[in-house]
DNA sequence: TTATTGAGTATCGAGTCGATACTATTTGAT
DNA sequence: ATCAAATAGTATCGACTCGATACTCAATAA
């Protein structure tokens, strides 16, 4: 007897499709596709280790080419540089330009900032802490990385003695064997796991 | 002295934009893409008055290019058929083939829903409440239609005298003129308004 | 009867996206 | 030290999206 639960499921799967549609429809404003955007985001917000061709494919469940396609547009439009990793020569780099960080400020989304702004307290916190369940379970479920925050990593240490080596970076990570900033622990990471 | 909720609006944002790319991603399985799938979703749901292109193209939020492409590549799939209106020979009735209807209840996000049943019923209940709210709220935004339940119209006349002329039909639009069966009256009208 | 409006289609260009093939570099196993 | 993987990216293809513009008919209004 589970009609009415069923139904349920129905209607939050319609809103959710219809949500990211306007989501995505957003994303076609000030020059920028959606995935673009996606990229920008992503670039704006991820750690020295995590701002490569690479990182970035693993972040939007891309592909390799389809990735090398979108940042060859931002790199055209001036808005994201690529820079060799004197490391692995294999490797690449990716910085926003001012432009880039610019443009990252005035999100394509900001629309529904202000509407989340319009929920009262308990609905939005309600609504985050559902929607990052959601989220989670869902790259759980696709063997995906979470890219959660540095910090709340379980390779992070907090004001490890190996960090203070170099003055302004306090911090350190325990799988890369890296220094971080007090900046760079509140960047996404590609390697984040939950502590 | 904003600058936590600020940092949860940018949050919110950054959940919103994952999210989509989640779903939009899903939306490519099974041989049709997002705005295909998009489509066979509103013309299972949508009741006879709506199931035109102009109908479609309004709930997708397109331009009717856009759309009439999309509607193409589903005919040609087998999955839509198309019949001129009698009464309006510019218009085109569309309808899902057997096919159609099948593909339909197989929908690309039902993961979505089984992580969705996975919370827990209080959880469950304000996630949609909120996701409501946030769609209604940018729909209102950008001047759309809700694209509500006909039974929720304040067109809806239940169990009218008017009604009743047609057997199996015992609702009324008062909009439209025009009987409504009860399946009728569970789906979604382009002409909708808010009771 | 003739504008004008409205419903759809056709076509263009930039971009998306999965798939496949490719180059260059690094690493690992002898 | 060498040579076969594995890895990081790029190049290209085909189907599709999406906004924009131009177009064809049919319906309606003046």
């Amino acid at each position: 007897m589970t009609p009415p639960k069923t139904s349920s499921v129905e209607h939050f799967i319609s809103l959710l499709a219809r949500l990211s549609r306007l989501v995505n429809h957003d994303g076609h404003a000030s020059g920028l596709k959606p995935a673009q955007w996606d990229a920008l985001r992503f670039l704006a917000r991820a750690n020295r280790f995590s701002r490569t061709p690479g990182g970035l494919t693993a972040y939007l469940g891309a592909t390799k080419g389809t990735t090398s396609q979108t940042l060859m547009s931002l790199e055209k439009k001036g808005l994201v540089e690529k820079n060799p990793d004197p490391l692995d020569r294999r490797s690449v780099a990716l910085k926003l330009t001012a432009a880039g960080e610019e443009l990252a400020q005035s999100d394509a989304l900001s629309s529904f900032g202000s509407l989340f702004e319009a929920l009262s307290p308990p609905e939005r916190q309600s609504l985050e802490v559902a929607m990052e369940q959601l989220l989670r379970a869902k790259l759980q479920q696709q063997g995906n990385r979470p890219f959660g925050i540095c910090n709340s990593c379980r390779h992070f240490r907090k004001n490890s003695p190996d960090g203070k080596l170099s003055a302004g970076q306090p911090h350190f990570c325990s799988l890369l064997k890296e220094p971080l900033s007090d900046h760079d622990s509140h960047k996404i990471c590609i390697e984040q796991e939950a502590a």
